[in-house]
DNA sequence: CCCGCTTCTTGACTTATATCAATCATTAAA
DNA sequence: TTTAATGATTGATATAAGTCAAGAAGCGGG
């Protein structure tokens, strides 16, 4: 696939001069799945796009679990926190399709950005967006139980339940498998969900579903 | 005290002209010590922008306890994501001290305001800063052992740690102050501190403490 | 359709931290 | 200075979730 400056929507405002210099100080790099974009206290260097693939941002444990944070699809920018704010990566981010980013020179970058009004609101958007899912990471890893997290993730992605194994999606909650098994089993015996032989779940009560999270 | 508007960094780039137009949507309101500025849940309708005071940011788990988020001291840009996005205040507020907020209409604020590439870059910046709280937070609660906790809380707040009752700092790191008093005694009995009467804390092993955490 | 590999489930046990309760220490008020 | 109140410590117990291990179920290739 062909990657354009110009289709990225942070620089869909810039002039043809403008595309030109920042074509000087990027480039496009392909990923294959499983590959490291960047790894936790990593200092960084370049401002990453991503506009192919998905890619996950985790966090890894004393006991060196991974702690899964978010998981980025495109059109992100990713890593400008460490960046801006010149500290290093405070999570890791791997490729869980093949992908592909945008890799900006970040110094060269940061005079000829941040003058433009609309890269600057692109950016703050992008910011943002980034403090939401953080602001929910901390909801939902601080406040909500095990059993709150998972009926929370049914109500909200019935889909992806239904489409990738639970061992996944434990990984996802940031529960062990084990745990996310129990409380299915739970919610299935307490009448609020079904779940057939294909992995196909229904909700039967919504609203006790709703109310354990 | 007297607050004026130009006096605050966010705005300090502004004309006279729009200094006027903002003294039209916006007002400085005092609180006192323990009151609440929005509660979780909330609908926002105005900006904050704490000029006076500490103002503590928290989330009520279920249980009905209180869990630390973050302090903000003057000048800090308060509620911007709920703002921004549209969204209800993911934490509730509460002064710890007596303060002055000055409460900006949001909706008029927008317009005016998002042109101006200065104001962008204060916005950035606060955004950047509130971004990197988060990622401290999920740091802290998610990957730190209440050992951890307290020991990085002691090698970064030293000073905090002299001044506040244990009680508080348990509040602030999230752990009971049984557990906290449970670390020091360890920490103690380990030889990495020492803790006198007047609660002064001696670091005896900086590299054994910093290994901790 | 059967075999072997994953994934899922279930039970028993472990662990970190909270909770409860009693006592001790410190501070502030009378 | 004595006393009441508040905060800190300590021990015992509870709880939520993780870990370990074994068996069951599902699935993909021959």
């Amino acid at each position: 696939m062909e990657f354009k400056l110009k289709n990225i929507p942070y620089f869909s405002s810039l002039s043809e001069e403008h595309i030109k210099k920042l074509e000087q100080i990027s480039y496009f790099k392909n990923y294959h799945a499983d590959e490291l974009l960047f790894y936790e206290g990593d200092e960084p260097s370049k401002l990453y796009i991503l506009v192919d693939g998905v890619l996950r941002l985790y966090k890894t444990n004393p006991k060196g679990h991974e702690i899964y944070i978010h998981q980025f699809v495109p059109i992100s920018m990713v890593g400008e926190l460490a960046n801006f704010e010149n500290m290093r990566f405070p999570a890791s981010a791997r490729f869980i399709t093949s992908g592909t980013v945008l890799k900006i020179e970040y110094k060269s970058l940061e005079n000829m950005f941040f003058k433009n009004p609309d890269i600057c609101m692109e950016i703050i958007k992008s910011l943002t967006k980034k403090l939401k899912v953080l602001s929910n990471v901390i909801h939902n890893e601080m406040i909500l139980t095990s059993e709150a997290k998972v009926a929370k993730f049914i109500d909200e992605h019935k889909e992806l339940f239904e489409t990738v194994r639970n061992n996944q999606i434990a990984a996802i909650l940031n529960v062990s498998p084990e745990t996310l098994s129990r409380t299915l089993a739970k919610l299935k015996k307490s009448g609020i969900i079904a779940i057939d032989k294909k992995h196909t779940i229904t909700i039967l009560d919504e609203s006790a579903l709703k109310k354990l999270f």
